[in-house]
DNA sequence: GAATCGCATAAGTCTGTGCTTATGTGTTTC
DNA sequence: GAAACACATAAGCACAGACTTATGCGATTC
């Protein structure tokens, strides 16, 4: 099951924030670890987790390889939690903004 | 953070399974067992973790205790991938006609 | 073509966590 | 009020996973 990858690939913390760093542009290994005091394998092993779960992908150019947001990860976790519709709060407004936001 | 609660729950396909079941309908702990092959104190732990991540929550009935999806999670999580809109495919018309729905 | 660089992989260690059995706590039943 | 019930908590064990150091591999530099 992809979900499975997907919330694994979230619940750490390091990963979490790798991502989010990458949501801010695409980036290679090595400037991913700027100012996070994780060792070049560790990030490594981190990033081969997120690519498993489609949270990222990879783009290689030369002898580097430029990480980026994976907007396929993020659709499942959509589709996720589109499945408990029935229990959303009223104030899902900020949802429904964006989406309109995205219209324009 | 809540954030991290509420992924590291996730992460267990177990506790995935508790969740769907109870977007079913409120349940109590032993009816969630029916059919699962896990051993009561098993549930309890997990029913605990989940209700820490504000995913679930518990509404206290004599000597039963009734568990219910919380929406306060969901929401979280909501707002977590609403921070990565800039990310989502054009193919999120499915959320899109999810609101919708909502609107009728 | 040797050295360096960017990254991946291997192997081992240590902590977190999901399970078990055993027991405790409050509630209902008789 | 004793027994049965629904559930929580405690303690211990076994495995998953996040880290480390060491090494490999292709691309670039000189």
């Amino acid at each position: 099951m992809m979900e499975h990858e997907i919330f694994r690939a979230l619940a750490d913390p390091t990963r979490r924030s790798i991502f989010e760093k990458l949501a801010a542009g695409r980036m290679n290994a090595s400037a991913l670890r700027q100012g996070m005091e994780i060792s070049q394998p560790a990030m490594s092993q981190h990033l081969a987790v997120l690519r498993e779960a489609r949270l990222v992908r990879e783009q290689k150019e030369g002898r580097f390889v430029n990480y980026e947001v994976d907007p396929d990860g993020l659709a499942l976790i959509a589709q996720w939690l589109a499945k408990y519709r029935a229990y959303w709060p009223a104030r899902i407004d900020a949802l429904r903004l964006l989406l309109k936001d995205m219209d324009q």
